[in-house]
RNA sequence: GGGCUUUUAGCUCAGCUGGUUCAGAGCACCUGCCUUACAAGCAGGGGGUCACUGGUUCGAAUCCAGUAAGGCCCA
């Protein structure tokens, strides 16, 4: 049969995962075997998958998959989370375009329209892992709003409930005025941005023309100021004590307080105080008793408290207010200025600190004993640097908003019978609610009185149940599942996600099972373009994994992530990356078609094949052993560029040439065998990297029985490594480089067989002469006492090594070289020299160096004098 | 502003307890080759004051201090 000389991804890769689903392969229930387990970062249902999901999902895969080859029950679970703010936003967005207003909908009528859009598109992303070859156990995929969840994420709210550590509170939060919800802080992010500050002149109330001067970014809150704020050790504002301002505009009057909180050097050292609007002016206002006025509406536009800005949006009033302010003649000065400004995770929002009543965690009894087991390293952060990061986090921890003001997500399990602050319950249906709220009031309440909490909960708060919920462990305490798979063993994810989603599954697995959720964490780094910049959907410059993998093929795209991604470092992805890879696949596929050509015959096998194998044995598990290494250390592009280099280098560039037959030569039964088993070896090395392509030439190899595939096939183990064949190698290798050399320097082509003579000077190094002559194309190799005149000559370990003259020889070349050594060789003998001269490194260093120091001055005399002489002779 | 962290070849990174793996790898680049598995290839080659300054040491990319420039997190 005739096979094509390039490896063509498209016919492997959809029949081998198809092939591998159908065996079943991906599926696991639990056994006498050992567990691997990995629990997918649950994309979200509104994704497509990006740059970031290919990194992170690769590097899951070639874990499960090198798991299941040693002999462990693999099982990775995926799913999708319900992602609260993006989701209803996108559907929000559809029912628009069909001219459906949300408001114009029930709260189950919504719902059903978002369930349908789920349905629709939130496989979409766990379809595309597929060709990328993930190999997850489908039949497990959960999502974070399945009915099982979602009951234990309800039961999860009710029992910190019950243990007070939830409470309800009102609190400056973050709101975000395009989602009209509140936010988490971690779903906050700080922008640095050019603004403007603004300094305006306040009326000191009752004086004729005594003014104050405050310094703000934002204008527009003026008319929500309740005090000015100075520090009482500022001796320019001493004169105000116990005196009032007038608000520009407004024409209030407002207290002038005294607060060491107030930088002296900031602005003016005048601050204006706006309590309802800002964290740190909420705090004061507490401590003076000020007055709250919120001048916001819900979507961020002013209300009437804005007075006749009311309607307008808060920028547009930025703008207007500040020419009023101008016009009046209260603006002192405008000046560039830069601040950070916080935006809204999901919309892009700039965020808005507001007053408002939501719920709350108790994060600091919960988050002690998660600080604790990744400090003494019961959980393994890798790198293990990210330790600091989450101690930092973890010792400053503040209470989790949870409460979301959206429809699609988990109803918060609240139940109101009054107007009063408590007049709550917390149940898990209405009927239970109505007794309890009749219990805690006294008073007969029906269902029909209680009023159910609007609002659902932060999406995190049910992903981080998801190491346990996806195995029903609150659902189902102690089943089967959840004994055998939990703690799960790796967490692959990224490090912005640390705060999300790591530290409280920590927290959740703590509190509910008593033990970790998995024993280690591998924080990726992120993705970046060619410029650094980090690839993202609104920049545009990422690269469409489909389109990648239809390109490079899954496994071409698989190296190509990964060849350079260490842990937790940043992984600046260039296409040509994917390139290597596909070129991976296709040195494998082009070594497989040179083995499957060779006729087999009964004949006996040649010294240097028996070498070559004892060899490459050798050099192959020395390599099994260094990569075992890196994957326990996580260290998975040392890995792939062991296997990598192993495969191209080792066994196409070296092992299959010693052995290759000549043209239309067959090949002795024994060599091929071993080297049919040798292929299959780094096939199997390969298979976590690559998949696909060592599926197929793994059946190209040989004819396999029902279930022979190399998915399943065992990882090798690390064999006897004999350290004098490789060093004996290393020298042979470097004989055979320097023949190549005089060939290509003197314009012998490799057709033409050429003598060698080898002169011994030092120890006899090897026994791979056989090898050399095939590699060196040689007509003999033999062994002298004399130099050997009129000759090219090079030095392997003080041997010497001499190829005759052919007819035309260009003595003075070869003289300008031989110099060019030996200037060489004079130069390392200075620098020894020096250094053994000085007596306080030979007193002072250990034996060893210095003995080591003494052989390289012997080396390099010997040298010399070869040199010399050689040059002696040409003259 | 606080904490963490990085700086080694054009690019991306290794380099463990200071000294024979000490200046390395892959890619890119340059020069030959369409040699009979592979031009998605083969054989060679060039390229680095290890950010800077000082210190410790017989000896520093490696340890210490400072400086500079980046990155991340938090305020």
């Amino acid at each position: 049969m005739e096979i094509p000389k390039q490896y063509d991804p498209t016919k492997s890769e959809d029949k081998w995962y198809s092939h591998w689903s159908n065996q079943g392969y991906f599926h696991s229930t639990p056994d006498d075997r050992e567990p691997y387990t990995i629990v997918i970062p649950p994309p979200n249902v509104t994704g497509v998958l990006h740059m970031g999901h290919m990194l992170n999902n690769t590097i899951q895969d070639v874990l499960v998959r090198r798991a299941r080859m040693q002999g462990k029950n693999a099982c990775w679970v995926p799913g999708t989370d319900h992602a609260s703010i993006a989701t209803e936003a996108k559907v929000v967005q559809k029912l628009r375009a069909e001219g459906i207003k949300k408001s114009d909908l029930t709260r189950p009528e919504f719902l059903g329209h978002a369930m349908d859009w789920k349905e629709k598109y939130g496989g979409v992303i766990l379809e595309q892992l597929k060709k990328l070859g993930a190999s997850c156990d489908w039949e497990r995929t959960d999502f974070t709003m399945n009915p099982d969840y979602s009951e234990s994420v309800i039961d999860t709210f009710i029992d910190l409930y019950n243990k007070g550590k939830i409470y309800r509170g009102v609190r400056m939060i973050n709101w975000d005025p395009s989602a009209k919800t509140a936010l988490s802080d971690e779903e906050v992010l700080h922008k640095e941005v050019n603004s403007k500050l603004y300094h305006v002149r306040y009326k000191i109330e009752g004086s004729e023309d005594e003014w104050l001067t405050i310094a703000t970014t934002r204008p527009e809150t003026i008319l929500g100021d309740s005090a000015i704020c100075v520090n009482p050790n500022d001796v320019r504002y001493a004169n105000l004590k116990d005196k009032r301002a007038i608000v520009p505009i407004a024409n209030r009057s407002i207290p002038i307080i005294q607060d060491e909180y107030v930088e002296m050097e900031f602005g003016t050292g005048c601050l204006k105080v706006t309590p309802a609007h800002d964290e740190n002016d909420y705090a004061l206002g507490g401590k003076h008793n000020l007055e709250t006025i919120d001048i916001l509406n819900e979507d961020g536009s002013l209300n009437k408290n804005g007075l006749h800005y009311e309607g307008q949006d808060r920028f547009e009033v930025r703008e207007n207010i500040s020419k009023e302010l101008d016009d009046l003649g209260y603006m002192v000065k405008v000046e560039d200025h830069i601040n950070k400004v916080g935006y809204s995770e999901r919309t892009n929002a700039v965020i808005e600190p507001r007053l408002s009543l939501q719920w709350f965690v108790n994060m600091k009894e919960l988050s002690k004993p998660a600080l604790d087991v990744v400090m003494d390293g019961t959980i393994k952060f890798h790198p293990d640097n990210m330790k600091n990061t989450y101690r930092h986090w973890m010792e400053n921890i503040k209470d989790w908003c949870i409460s979301r003001q959206l429809w699609w997500g988990h109803q918060i399990p609240a139940w109101y019978y009054g107007k009063g602050e408590n007049d709550f319950v917390v149940a898990r249906t209405a009927e239970e609610a109505a007794s309890m709220a009749t219990e805690k009031s006294d008073t007969m309440i029906t269902v029909d009185d209680l009023k159910r909490d609007e609002d659902v909960l932060d999406t995190w708060f049910s992903s981080w149940l998801w190491p346990i919920a996806v195995f029903k462990g609150l659902k189902e305490p102690g089943n089967e599942d959840i004994k055998y798979y939990y703690p799960t063993n790796d967490l692959v994810t990224a490090p912005e996600i640390m705060f999300f989603w790591v530290a409280r599954m920590i927290i959740a697995g703590l509190e509910y099972l008593d033990e970790i959720p998995f024993k280690n964490v591998y924080y990726t780094g992120i993705v970046r373009d060619k410029l650094g910049r980090k690839m993202s959907k609104s920049l545009g410059n990422s690269p469409d994994p489909i389109e990648l993998i239809n390109q490079y093929g899954a496994d071409g795209v698989r190296v190509g992530i990964l060849i350079s991604s260490p842990a937790g470092n940043d992984l600046p992805f260039d296409s040509s990356q994917c390139e290597q890879g596909r070129n991976f696949s296709n040195k494998v596929w082009n070594a497989f078609r040179l083995v499957n050509m060779w006729e087999e015959r009964d004949i006996p096998q040649p010294e240097e094949n028996k070498l070559a194998i004892e060899w490459f044995n050798s050099k192959l598990n020395a390599a099994l052993e260094s990569i075992n290494d890196s994957f326990d250390k996580f260290r998975l592009s040392d890995a792939l560029m062991t296997t990598y280099k192993l495969v191209w280098d080792d066994f196409c560039s070296w092992y299959l040439e010693m052995i290759k037959p000549g043209y239309k030569q067959p090949i002795d039964a024994e060599t091929l065998e071993q080297t049919k088993q040798f292929f299959e070896k780094v096939l199997r090395m390969m298979h976590p990297f690559t998949p696909f392509v060592t599926e197929e030439i793994w059946h190209w190899l040989r004819d396999r029985k029902e279930g022979e595939d190399i998915i399943v096939a065992t990882w090798p183990e690390v064999e006897d490594i004999n350290k004098e064949v490789l060093t004996g190698f290393e020298t042979a290798s470097e004989i055979i480089s320097s023949i190549r050399n005089i060939r290509k320097q003197n314009n012998i082509p490799n057709k033409v067989k050429i003598d060698l003579s080898v002169k011994i000077n030092a120890t006899k190094a090897d026994g791979f002469d056989t090898v050399i002559s095939k590699m060196g194309n040689l007509e003999n190799l033999e062994y002298v006492d004399e130099k050997i005149a009129n000759s090219f000559s090079f030095i392997v370990e003080n041997n010497e090594y001499f190829i005759p003259f052919g007819e035309e020889v260009d003595v003075e070349a070869e003289k300008e070289k031989i110099e060019g050594e030996l200037e060489y060789a004079k130069g390392s003998l200075t620098i020894v020299r020096k250094k053994l001269s000085n007596e306080r490194f030979v007193n002072n260093a250990p034996e060893a160096v210095v003995a080591s120091e003494k052989k390289k001055e012997a080396d390099a005399l010997n040298k010399i004098k070869i040199l010399e002489e050689k040059l002696a002779e040409l003259n």
